[in-house]
DNA sequence: CGGCACTGTTACCGGCGGTAACAGCCGCCG
DNA sequence: CGGCGGCTGTTACCGCCGGTAACAGTGCCG
């Protein structure tokens, strides 16, 4: 196994992921294999040679943009300041994501083809809301089955409300993220 | 247009849709339209007369669930008592039904077919977002904004717990119910 | 009885994910 | 230098899917 040979290789799957991601952009998570084939110049077979099946492709996409934007939101949820201010510099960072790279985020949170990835990637989601329950219990000592079960019901709402957003526009994103926010902050509380 | 004959043709309409039922409840979203028509007995193009299209089909068979389900969910919602009692009745209705039938729920809520169901039939996830927007709006006063913000976030918020919960299983269903009508009720709030 | 609308069939299409088998190229070793 | 293994790429195919065209039986209605 020599070395360069190995360099060689992975820098072509860097150039097939770019191209695939290219496809992404345009088509969705419907991109077809033969498509991106097609944009990275050569034919379905290297493709599968490179990533096993389309499930091993789209998880080293994902991966890209996870690391990427898990690195974002991971700063913005570990800065000083009030929990006011993070929980606002937290969703505003994941709604800026999706507003930047509708495609994009599509493809990471909504591909069921990422699913099937086995194990080594689990999926954006499912790690976006270890983090967050990481920092849950961090903060507030809440025991792990609570911050894991708060982790998971936060990153729904806000993916949820994203999705909506990105549909409906019915306000810029400041405004969601205020209210988004209001909610998590106590808007709807009741007496405790 | 005889009026027996557009009986039966109903009823043989329902009785395809039992069909379907059954597939989906064994394959979920993945029922293929050959395996719904042999379970029905009968060969693709009747299923393609009589819906359309395979998103035809998946909304007609969402509409009976998603019926039933709001009507369950729209009921909790509406329950005299205090605002966490709705809550967690209202959580608990939703968790239950997909602890009851999980690959129906996963039908109804991850279908991507039921996407471009033309018209009539808004999905599932939309319309209990305008129901509890109306909820929300109608107990707090809140700006019609803020009122659908806060729906479709709560819902997704259920949603993604809900599927975490089905895939991992780390709690019984009141438990999960009550972690998350904790953190509605405040229990991540900050000072107000 | 003749027609006709309806239900059902078979047989097909294009496109998908995925794979087998083969062709050229390049470097390595005797 | 010669030949040979491994790598990159190809063509051509498979089975399955959603969807459709064209045809056959059947029963109602004038």
């Amino acid at each position: 196994m020599p070395l360069a040979a190995v360099r060689a290789r992975e820098q072509r799957r860097a150039e097939l992921l770019d191209a695939a991601d290219r496809i992404v952009q345009r088509d969705g998570p419907a991109a077809s294999m033969a498509s991106i084939a097609a944009e990275a110049g050569i034919t379905k077979p290297v493709l599968y040679r490179h990533f096993g099946d389309k499930s091993g492709l789209y998880a080293a996409l994902a991966d890209r943009h996870t690391e990427r934007l898990l690195a974002d939101l991971s700063s913005a949820l570990t800065t000083r300041g009030s929990r006011r201010e993070r929980v606002e510099r937290t969703v505003d960072a994941y709604l800026a994501a999706i507003e930047r790279e509708p495609q994009v985020y599509r493809f990471l949170v909504h591909s069921d083809e990422a699913a099937p990835a086995q194990s080594s990637v689990r999926s954006f989601t499912r790690r976006l809301a270890d983090l967050l329950a990481q920092g849950i219990a961090a903060e507030t000592g809440a025991a792990p089955l609570r911050a894991a079960a708060w982790a998971h019901g936060i990153v729904g709402m806000v993916q949820a409300a994203g999705d909506w957003w990105l549909d409906a526009r019915p306000c810029r994103r400041a405004e969601l993220v205020a209210e988004l926010s209001s909610l998590l902050g106590g808007g709807y509380a009741w007496e405790r």
